[in-house]
RNA sequence: GGCCUGGUGGCUCAGCUGGUUAGAGCGCCGCCCUGUCACGGCGGAGGUCGUGGGUUCGAACCCCAUCCAGGUCGCCA
């Protein structure tokens, strides 16, 4: 039966004593982890969300009916004990942080019995994810989610300070806003005021922090949750949270400068990692061409090379048909793999072949120097020479081709490299680099729209020098926009944004939107900006993802406290669900109902 | 929506080429144990093998469908 807790008070959390603290009589209180029951004598480990401490019971110390509690103990059982805290007089347990040390019991109270988990509540969970979000709350528990939780938390509070300190206001947006159909899938919400009309939930607070620098609030800053309606990935959830900014009077240097001391602070604070100053830049056209990716892991070579003018002319019709359709032939070097058995090999090319390619190529440099390809036989050993050559290929190194559009090429080239150093160990966990992939293409064509769409958004400022090719080759106009990424992943990106209303309607213009859609979807931006806009950049971070690396976890679930699973579905709750009837007749048969 | 992987006691898994009564470790229950901390000893319970069809003398295993979870491509300005 559960116990009150009337007239007690808990003195410490469970792991905030040590051997400073012997002789002193507390009341800590926590889950049981695990209780060893000897016979006369009853240890509990005793949790909570600062680690685990010793309760030893005896009789002779807490009498008769405590100890007749403590000998009931099981798992997960929500107990208050008093005691005082003493040296351990059996062995010591260096594991543990309060090892040295026990709470030898005097009173115990049961505050919560508790059934038995369906999973164990430990560290290193081998359990199926499944089962662990429909009991999140057990989960969560985890010290693993747990330390989790707790550094989300950190970095939510370190960079709220930071922020603050340079002088951005903390400013909430509203979550429900106007659909614009730019972009990802909206959520939408129907009204029940204006039936058949709805509201959207933000993708992000975009133009709300634009009309704030037009309002003069100079720099804003918000903790933002934003809501897509897009299909899952390890790290994409339909609702994030962003840490979003935006500053007046600004450009692009001025904005990597405070996100930069940002970074450096968070991590200081948060890991005691240091973050060397400046972080380096890399165009983007730079980032494809060496790592086939705009967020390069730097953490490791494997870089890309071009090898078109070696082989355009060469007997491999596969390689000099990729050329003659505009695109090219690049390889990248694995070092040392020169022996990889031809079924890993098969499972590279099967890899290709799922992000685009049509095969996979490969020049094997044998240990006695010799050569083994797929392609050998189109080519003169000179030709290989030169490949070999030109890519550093040294005896035992595996290269690896990949012939197609350019586009194709680097985004099959770009995995494989991730992919083989992941394998392969190369990349080092604890390690973080910081990249800027700055002057991106303003625009990307699209073939399934048939019109260029912007690749940031279309309110991405053009860099000045590329305005006048707006007209005439629009596809290599570069943006003001930048990406801060960090071991292969983005985890922010933001732009100089429009504000002068004729760059702004020629942006539209190329992005084929007429006069009156510009109008109808961002006319209050673009109305407001009349009145005289500050010129103004922000950024955004995906505060999930930059916690999961700085965590060392793999998907942002293990960092959001209740996240959905793949078809973004809630297993605990059961959302989505079906609503009342009644619930729906409010929002859409209002109208009908007046109308009689 | 496509492709790949998985689903077997509460948990994690094994289960060969289709062949007696589907196993193990942990957990759980009972008894014992005064220095354990992966506590120990003895005993015990617990499974319609995700679901529905089919093939077969016989299915956890083969076939079809379907559900659930994970990964990935599409998608994510």
């Amino acid at each position: 039966m559960a116990e009150s807790m009337k007239g007690l008070h808990r003195s410490y959390r469970c792991a905030e004593v040590n051997s400073k603290n012997i002789g002193e009589t507390v009341t800590v209180m926590g889950w049981v982890a695990k209780s060893r029951n000897k016979g006369g004598i009853v240890f509990v480990d005793l949790r909570d969300r600062s680690g685990i401490l010793q309760i030893i019971f005896e009789e002779k110390d807490c009498g008769a009916e405590n100890f007749a509690k403590a000998e009931k103990l099981k798992s997960e059982f929500v107990v208050a004990v008093t005691g005082v805290i003493e040296a351990r007089s059996g062995a010591v347990n260096p594991n543990l942080a309060t090892g040295e040390i026990e709470v030898r019991a005097s009173a115990c109270r049961i505050l919560s019995e508790a059934l038995t988990p369906p999973f164990p509540v430990e560290e290193n969970s081998k359990t199926k994810e499944e089962l662990r979000l429909k009991y999140r709350y057990l989960d969560l528990r985890r010290p693993d989610l747990q330390r989790n939780l707790m550094l989300r938390s950190k970095v939510s509070n370190v960079t709220r300070q930071f922020l603050s300190e340079e002088g951005f206001l903390e400013i909430e947006t509203p979550i429900l806003q106007k659909s614009t159909p730019e972009g990802a899938r909206d959520y939408l919400v129907p009204s029940r005021v204006h039936p058949g009309h709805f509201y959207a939930l933000p993708q992000s607070p975009q133009l709300f922090k634009q009309l704030l620098m037009c309002s003069g609030c100079d720099r804003y800053f918000q903790i933002a949750k934003c809501f897509r309606d897009e299909d899952l990935r390890a790290d994409r959830q339909p609702e994030f949270t962003q840490i979003d900014m935006e500053l007046s009077f600004v450009d692009v240097d001025d904005v990597i400068d405070v996100n930069e001391r940002l970074m450096q602070r968070v991590f200081k604070e948060c890991l005691d990692v240091d973050i060397e100053l400046p972080i380096p830049r890399m165009s983007w056209q730079e980032a494809m061409d060496r790592f086939g990716s705009d967020k390069p892991d730097i953490r490791f070579g494997m870089e890309l090379t071009d090898v078109s003018d070696i082989v355009k002319d060469c007997g491999f019709g596969v390689f000099t048909g990729a050329i003659a359709d505009g695109g090219s032939v690049r390889g990248i070097n694995v070092k040392g793999q020169g022996e990889m058995p031809r079924k890993k090999i098969d499972a590279l090319v099967d890899m290709a072949k799922g992000s685009g390619a049509k095969g996979l190529a490969y020049l094997a440099i044998l240990p006695d120097g010799t050569y083994k390809s797929s392609f050998a036989k189109f080519m003169t050993e000179d030709e290989l020479s030169a490949i070999a050559g030109k890519m550093n290929g040294e005896p035992g190194d595996l290269l690896l081709f990949a012939a197609d559009k350019n586009k194709i090429v680097w985004n099959v080239l770009g995995q494989l490299r991730t992919e083989l150093a992941e394998q392969l160990g190369l990349i080092d966990k604890k390690d973080f680099k910081f990249l800027w992939v700055v002057d991106f293409p303003m625009l990307e064509w699209s073939d399934e729209e048939e019109r260029y769409v912007a690749m940031h958004h279309p309110f991405t400022m053009p860099r000045e020098e590329d305005m006048d090719k707006l007209d005439t080759a629009p596809g290599e106009v570069l943006a003001k926009a930048y990406d801060i990424v960090l071991n292969g992943c983005e985890v922010g990106g933001g732009s100089v944004r429009i504000h002068q209303d004729d760059v702004q309607e020629k942006i539209f213009e190329v992005l084929g939107f007429t006069k009156e859609q510009a109008n109808d979807r961002f006319g209050f931006l673009l109305t407001a900006f009349k009145y005289g806009v500050p010129p103004h950049a922000g950024l955004a971070y995906g505060l999930d993802r930059l916690v999961m690396l700085m965590a060392g976890m793999d998907s942002i679930r293990d960092v959001i406290a209740f996240p959905k699973v793949k078809d973004a579905s809630c297993l605990m709750t059961n959302a989505p669900d079906l609503v009342d009837e009644k619930q729906l007749d409010e929002l859409f048969l209002k109208s009908t109902a007046e109308g009689e």
